[in-house]
DNA sequence: TATGAATGAGGCTTCATTCAT
DNA sequence: AATGAATGAAGCCTCATTCAT
């Protein structure tokens, strides 16, 4: 039936939208101060109609949660497999430049998330969230329990990197939106291009870092 | 009048109680939970009494924010004092560890700051908290200048590095909470000394960092 | 579509029953004892319907004060064209009776007004109210001027005809409701037919006022 | 006993400087915005102090209103008994001055009076009120009635006559705070001349009145 | 199927009055 | 006698969710 199919994708369409609509809101005005009301209105349909696409408000804020970590973890898997054969900062840098891209939304996903947890409101899809943001975990401990055994890395348990690299990224987006820090930071791209080398050199032992090259531009062998 | 202190005294002490309360429902039940009833029946008095100490509950917050601040300041401040006079590396640590001694409570003050300055509330004590987080810069940055033209720092502007610092501090109390990472930290406390030792040896140019020891017990000489 | 229309239909019906109660309640209970959920269960729907309707509950007093100040100028400006044509008693005459015909509600409605401009809630709506109120007074200058002109008024600028009207009217409402004159007035139909008897004559010239006849029945030329 | 009496002057004087304080606030802030606590801080005093002088808010309230009826009364008494060797105009202008010597603290009282009945407060004195308020009615009924027989004035009961008046002035009073009038009244006190005028010659039967001069100057012979 | 009117629990704040000191 | 801290009822408004049309 070509008129059942349309119609199904009528509603994916609008389920888009929906979840379009709510991320720009919530970009906009914050978590607490965005409604049922204005997302519906914002794509143009009734406040009831967003009730058939998900069970509540809640599952919207999940939706747009897994959907930020999935493009997240994508990004992350091609970059790993691109180390793998060859350039061992790509990941890092990959996953610092993915967060940074739009800090705003990172940091707006990290309040939603925590607020969920919080409220204990979707404790079995906030399970899944997390079983998808370690799934990486596997392939990067190896990249760097290879690293150590060569002896370029200092030896300690291999999450020890990601996790500190993960602080410092995270860091570096509340940092980003600081008020108190907006006066001083003059050059905003040059210190995070400045954290982003400091994140790639995590635990470097052979070389000194950044050796008097500018870090943006050459930003020194990385992690490796 | 002994009876006359004795009154201010009380009244003292109950607004610590208020405030002691607050914090306490605070950290178990997160800002958007606690209602001003829950406090007043915390600390069984009635609701109308919590207006005598504190216009709003957003000055209950604004107090909070302030004290947090001020304990941090002044050990920031004692810090700073001993690193003039030999070990550099002596406020980076206190920092690190005045956050981390109770990392729910720093999140929990970020998190209230940054309602109060979207909600534009308070605008005012904000201005005097920023003032009050940026009165230590000064002697920060000429550390980090005379480190520099000791050619023991890369050359950056200055508030490059506290800047960064602080990004791996708030990272660090993030993925404190991180549940997603609750997990797979096994170790929590070598991994907070490791992203400390990450934390004071920034910039660093002249040895590589940790040669060999374990980073927490003998950590280096630090930012120098 | 009928259903539609018959949707938007109940909608202003509700909207109605809402500013009845609000009105009803009003003058049975004056002005600070009616809350938004007294209304609401006279209407007998919930609390928050009220504001699907209105967003505040001083909306609702706005327009209650709109409505009403609407009718009479409504009423007021038809007498102004037929005075034009002949008696030029009838506007003076139809804005007595239009306020003297519940004294009640017209005084709610002062003091109602008065309490808005005094919070300056709603300043918008009063310049619109304002502006109602004072569309009628260039056509009444003219005609007090025409007849200052013709030498039967008293020659002072023309707004002192209507403002001192005004002014009676506004006492014989109070009147109408003070306690302390209730047990004095007996007769309170013939007073107050003698007060507008008074009201229309202000500022004759030509004509000893009201000369033996009983002024209610035949009440004399008037204002002309 | 000295002490005593001094105690009780004392007493008496800080009554005195409440029911001040209250008249102040009152008149500054309206109604509704002033609070004990705001009435014990202008006399610099407890909270709990006035409650040594007052049983209740409104029993301060009750005093004021019974205070100014009094001075009302007290000179409208001697207005009449002027009246009685002569000018008969003396009590209607007295009263009228009285009134608008201060039309704010007049209208302030009207609306104290008003909430008072309209919440059931305090009926005995307000019944105390009233007699007061009407002590003068036989005084001035005699003088009406006097007229009356002269042929002076229209025949009607002589509380019609007060009564009118009385409603004039009130309106004067109303007229004065309006905000809608207050952009077109640009001669307030030629205006509230007119009116004076208005009210001396109620129910005149000889004279046309003010024949040619200017009223407020020369307001010819008054009620007779 | 889509709608949006209706709901009502729950939050913050005010203030007259009481009462222990 | 004076105080002022404490009280708590009462008011206004918001918004996620339901359900009749």
């Amino acid at each position: 039936m070509d008129k059942a199919k349309e119609k199904v994708q009528r509603f994916r369409a609008r389920e888009q939208r929906i979840l379009d609509a709510a991320l720009e809101l919530l970009l906009e005005h914050g978590e607490e101060k965005v409604t049922v009301e204005q997302i519906a209105e914002h794509v143009d349909i009734g406040k009831g109609t967003i009730y058939k696409h998900f069970i509540s408000k809640t599952e919207i804020y999940m939706r747009l949660l897994m959907d930020y970590e999935k493009s997240l973890t994508e990004r992350l898997k091609s970059a790993v497999a691109i180390a793998e054969q060859g350039d061992i900062t790509v990941p890092a840098r990959a996953y610092f430049e993915s967060r940074m891209a739009n800090p705003g939304k990172d940091r707006l996903f990290q309040r939603l998330e925590e607020k969920i947890i919080t409220l204990n409101l979707a404790s079995e899809m906030i399970a899944k969230l997390h079983d998808l943001r370690n799934s990486n975990a596997a392939a990067l401990n190896r990249m760097f329990e290879k690293r150590m055994e060569q002896g370029l890395l200092k030896k300690v348990p291999p999450y020890f990197y990601y996790s500190t690299y993960w602080a410092l990224v995270q860091g570096a987006v509340e940092l980003y939106h600081s008020r108190s820090f907006a006066d001083v930071i003059e050059d905003r791209a040059g210190l995070m291009a400045f954290i982003m080398d400091v994140g790639v050199h995590i635990g470097n032992l052979s070389h000194p870092r950044g050796s008097g090259e500018p870090p943006v531009k050459t930003p020194g062998p990385g992690i490796d």
